[in-house]
RNA sequence: CGGGGUGUAGCGCAGUCCGGUUAGCGCAUCUGCUUUGGGAGCAGAGGGUCCCAGGUUCGAAUCCUGGUACCCCGACCA
């Protein structure tokens, strides 16, 4: 595996790539830009989606299910919508296939041609409103609160393994409100949700903001999102809300009649997060021996390696491996006694390593002897001795200090590389030589963060909420400008 | 769609410039013995349409033409 984790490293994107692959996480497919979750990775994602799920109920939530295609009619009622997404969609034209005249291959059907195509759904908010309209009359039929798991399709040109596929999995909410004002709120509540949940179960720490007009979702009034920073420097948008206003209850005629006898278009949010959560999870903790994972997502939180020299040893060393296994288990924590003769004890340390495993317990002969085991916490690579009577709860704490612990850590990285600028010369220089988030002036117009974008490629990543007001002057055009934004290059 | 790169054993690669016996190396696999507290050692074995098609040549993994697949860097984006 390739070595040298080092910030901002030419060779990251490789080191990445090598990670998801080797720690068993994904993997590319033959079909162009689309990934495979192998069982690893993808029991990481169900733990996610748990969590998630378990928080989007505590929220009023319900889950449903809509349709994967959507007709290409719905999908133009919006017109920001449709610009948004028009470049990047699967469309669906026929539906059969035949065999071509010599019999050895299949071919399209022309006579089998859809009057109106279908479009894969790139998201769900076309075909959501279309049912909606017949979900609500009155305003006693408001709020709706819905959420589902699905996936989606968006064709994009590069893709990336979890952080941008071409096919990903995600949830996305769709709230349908009586007025702006529970509107909005529902979509900074979920904001923050995903904030609390980025930051409590990824340890990842995030900046939470709005976009600027120009970031913004397509056909959104408000775009809610929280940032992360990676390793190397870069964003990344793990998670949006977003107030939809009356734009789609307009597209689609969703109307209610009010309290006060009048009827009106309905006020809405989406919110979404997406298997792009792995990229960041992994990019986030990741070190020169692989990943890091938090100890709340790890489906395996400790693993136990017996170590011996002859059969008899064997025996007795996996019976306490067992034991101590049970006797963690019974306080909730997922343990692997990994007792495949197959593999020297090396080789298991070294792997578990690999794949992020918290906490690695070794038994063997001397600790038999001594009443203790040799612990060893993934996150720092600290070895220490414990003794085995009460380990139970011994590990327990120690899997939440090492979930605190990484939290720390990359928030201390985060803060560090939180970069407040005064000129445009220095914005250049600390975006090419440091990375991470620039804290400048900005003039507040689409034009100047175009041009900054075309000449760095570092975008507005938000204004964070809660932001401090300060008198200052746009780095880029010279103009006053009353607060800073976050700049950053982006995944 | 532009610019670059790579297709040789299950995986990772060398060999290609400058054509020449039987195409090689590492990892993995199999067998045996010794090992087991940080990816074990020794000995032996198996495994190949050298991406595809055509051409040049006494002879092609190597040169030429065309095709194809994948990767990286851009444009697009969660």
């Amino acid at each position: 595996m390739a070595k040298e984790l080092t910030p901002r490293a030419e060779n990251y994107s490789q080191w990445y790539n090598d990670l998801v692959v080797k720690a068993d996480l994904a993997e590319t497919s033959a079909v162009r830009g689309c990934m495979v979750i192998k069982p690893y990775g993808y029991a990481i994602w169900e733990k996610m989606q748990r969590v998630l799920d378990d928080m989007f109920k505590q929220t009023g939530h319900q889950n449903a299910y809509f349709p994967l295609f959507i007709p290409k009619s719905f999908f133009s009622r919006e017109a920001d919508h449709v610009k948004g997404f028009a470049k990047e969609c699967a469309i669906v034209t026929h539906y059969r296939l035949k065999t071509n005249e010599a019999g050895n291959a299949v071919e399209v059907d022309p006579e089998a041609k859809l009057e109106e195509e279908l479009i894969v759904r790139p998201t769900s908010e076309t075909i959501i409103w279309n049912t909606y309209k017949n979900w609500i009359q009155s305003y006693r039929d408001l709020p709706i609160l819905c959420n589902q798991w699905a996936n989606v399709v968006r064709w994009e040109m590069r893709t990336r393994l979890f952080l941008r596929t071409a096919e990903f999995l995600w949830q996305e909410g769709h709230t349908a409100h009586e007025t702006r004002e529970e509107a909005e709120k529902e979509a900074r509540t979920m904001l923050g949700v995903y904030a609390d949940f980025a930051e409590n179960y990824m340890a990842v720490p995030v900046i939470r903001g709005v976009k600027t007009a120009n970031e913004r979702f397509a056909g959104a009034l408000d775009t809610y999102t929280i940032e992360a920073l990676m390793q190397d420097g870069k964003a990344l948008q793990s998670g949006t809300s977003h107030f939809l206003g009356q734009n789609f209850a307009k597209a689609f005629d969703v109307t209610f009649m009010g309290r006060d006898g009048k009827e009106d278009y309905v006020w809405a949010t989406s919110w979404g997060v997406s298997t792009r959560l792995m990229g960041a999870l992994i990019m986030a903790h990741s070190d020169d021996n692989g990943l890091v994972l938090p100890p709340k997502l790890a489906p395996i939180q400790v693993v136990i390696v017996p170590v011996y020299k002859n059969d008899e040893e064997r025996k007795a060393v996996c019976e306490k491996g067992s034991e101590i296994a049970n006797k963690l288990r019974s306080k909730g924590i997922s343990v692997k006694l990994d007792d495949n003769d197959k593999k020297k004890p090396g080789w298991k340390f070294a792997e578990y390593e690999l794949k992020g495993v918290p906490v690695r317990i070794a038994i063997g002969p001397r600790d038999l002897a001594s009443g203790q085991a040799e612990v060893h916490r993934r996150d720092t690579l600290e070895k220490m001795q414990m003794s085995i009577d009460g380990i139970e709860d011994k590990i327990g704490t120690l899997l939440d200090e090492i979930q605190a612990g990484i939290f720390k850590k990359a928030l201390a990285y985060r803060d560090s590389h939180i970069t407040k600028v005064d000129s445009y010369e220095e914005f250049k220089k600390v975006l090419t030589e440091k990375g991470g988030f620039i804290s400048a002036h900005w003039d507040g117009t689409t034009e100047t963060e175009v041009k900054i974008k075309e000449e760095t490629k570092a975008t507005i990543r938000c204004i964070p909420i809660g932001n401090e007001k300060e008198e200052g002057t746009c780095i880029f055009s010279g103009r006053p400008s009353h607060e800073r934004v976050l700049f950053a290059i982006s995944y």
